[in-house]
RNA sequence: GGAGGGAUGCCGGAGCGGCCGAACGGGGCGGUCUUGAAAACCGCUGUGCGCAAGCACCCAGGGUUCGAAUCCCUGUCCCUCCGCCA
């Protein structure tokens, strides 16, 4: 939800807007819902105010004066009745407009859509593509099997077995311990969650059609546990000392990829069911753009230990999606496909997520909004993707990367004989 | 699954349908006293919106009423008991 008021206000929050190619009429139209609002808010609240003094007189008042007073409250009350209506109907459409507009773009992102990123940075070299792509070599080697997932559960899923499956478990360590040394608690989250902490989270209704619904409309499969952890404050004032806050969220991600059929086929580069850990940080408005930077570096880390060539993308105005201000991806290289793939994500949401959520800090002199981001720590189908192909030698065989050797008890895994 | 009880401010805990944004105690903050501290005493101490007047909020959403923290309905959460499963 945007910000009103700076909507009003500030041409340069307006700009920012704009410039994720939101129809200018539809800006306008919010604008003129809200100037309705506050005028319909500004009467209504003059009419309770008569009729809140009406009915204290009649308490006060001496019972043979009071059916009169009755009568005139009586009154009173029916229009203010006939009144609240109205506001709750200009009330609904303006919400219903509102939350159309996404959270303005940074000043610092570039304009543009989907393939309009600006490249930051480029680090390390890319190399030829191995014998086998990532989906021929992890069924060679019996690390994943897609055949018969599909006669489990169907396309999309897969069984991760052997010392594929304890490779998961590695990453999954590598990356919580990493974050954990940049003061991130470890959370594991709830996988299901209430349609009101989808809402909240920003999810419904734009997501839906990305999320499995488990229990009639009451429960619902986590696509990311940044949903979880967004709820983990709602509706909470924090004080300036508890932040940043930063959760590192563990859980299995649910996602329909409705609209992606064809794309991304082979293998488990993109799954129905992964699991992810993930960063989240609540922080102070002052905090979020070197949070943002933060958490960019410890992607860079956990990408970098991995031993991946990667590049930085700041995201294009267009690209960015409805909630976040400023997004980075970290794109690995993906030799099969001689392109670079999106292996991880940051965005600093601002205050677009915390005003739904309710999540504010104190502040000299009342309180504000808290800023919320999160970013990728590992999303381990596709990261295993990567490995498969970057670790996959010229003799068929798989050499586990040395920072998760301590977490696997094993250095490689030989090729099938 | 069945039967009951509860949800009030930072915490505990009152609250006849009007005088309740809410008693009282604790905590916190400030002050008096003290060389300093403790004790004692005094004062302050919820939030959102609004320039302000004011409006709203006693779990959430509806309802009754001129008037609801107080009455009714629904939902959520917590507790106790029975059954069931681990």
């Amino acid at each position: 939800m945007i910000d009103l008021k700076r909507l009003r206000e500030e041409p340069e929050y307006r700009r920012g807007i704009e410039r994720k190619r939101v129809r200018d009429d539809l800006i306008d139209e919010v604008l003129a819902a809200d100037a309705e609002h506050r005028l319909l808010v500004q009467e209504v609240d003059a009419l309770r105010a008569r009729q809140n003094t009406a009915s204290k007189e009649i308490g006060n008042a001496p019972p043979d004066e009071r059916p009169a007073k009755i009568e005139t409250a009586g009154q009173l009350k029916d229009e203010l009745t006939t009144q609240e209506k109205e506001l709750q109907a200009v009330e609904a459409r303006l919400r219903e407009l509102a939350l159309q507009l996404p959270n303005p773009a940074d000043a610092s992102v570039p304009d543009g859509g989907e393939d309009e990123g600006e490249v930051v940075r480029v680090v390390g070299d890319t190399p030829a593509p191995p014998p086998l792509d990532h989906a021929a070599f992890s069924e060679a080697m019996g690390f994943v099997d897609t055949k018969r997932a599909a006669e489990a559960s169907g396309s999309r899923f897969a069984y991760i077995m052997r010392e594929g499956a304890l490779l998961e478990l590695a990453l999954v360590n590598y990356a919580m311990s990493t974050i954990v040394r940049h003061d991130f608690v470890p959370v594991i989250a709830p996988a299901l969650v209430r349609e009101r902490t989808m809402e909240e989270a920003g999810f419904f209704p734009t997501d839906r059609a990305q999320v499995y619904d488990v229990d009639d409309g009451e429960l619902f499969l986590l696509g990311t546990s940044e949903v979880a952890l967004s709820a983990l404050h709602r509706a909470e004032t924090l004080t300036p000392e508890e932040l940043p806050a930063r959760y590192g969220g563990f859980s299995t991600c649910f996602r329909r990829e409705a609209g992606t059929y064809g794309k991304d086929t082979r293998g488990i580069f993109r799954v129905h069911q992964f699991d992810k850990v993930e960063m989240f940080s609540y922080c102070a408005p002052e905090q979020s753009a070197g949070e943002h930077e933060q958490i960019l570096a410890i992607e860079e880390e956990i990408v970098t230990g991995l031993g991946l060539p990667y590049r930085v993308v700041n995201i294009a105005a267009g690209d960015l999606g409805p909630a976040a201000a400023r997004k980075f991806d970290i794109e690995a290289w993906l030799p099969s496909e001689g392109a670079y793939r999106e292996i991880t994500s940051c965005s600093n949401y601002t205050d677009y997520s915390a005003r739904r959520l309710g999540t504010r800090v104190k502040r000299a002199g009342g309180s504000g909004l808290v800023h919320t981001l999160n970013g990728t720590a590992v999303a381990v189908s596709r990261m295993l993707v990567f490995l498969f192909e970057h670790y996959q030698q010229p003799d068929g065989s798989f050499e586990v990367p040395y920072v998760l050797r301590p977490y696997t008890g094993f250095t490689t895994v030989a090729a099938p004989a």
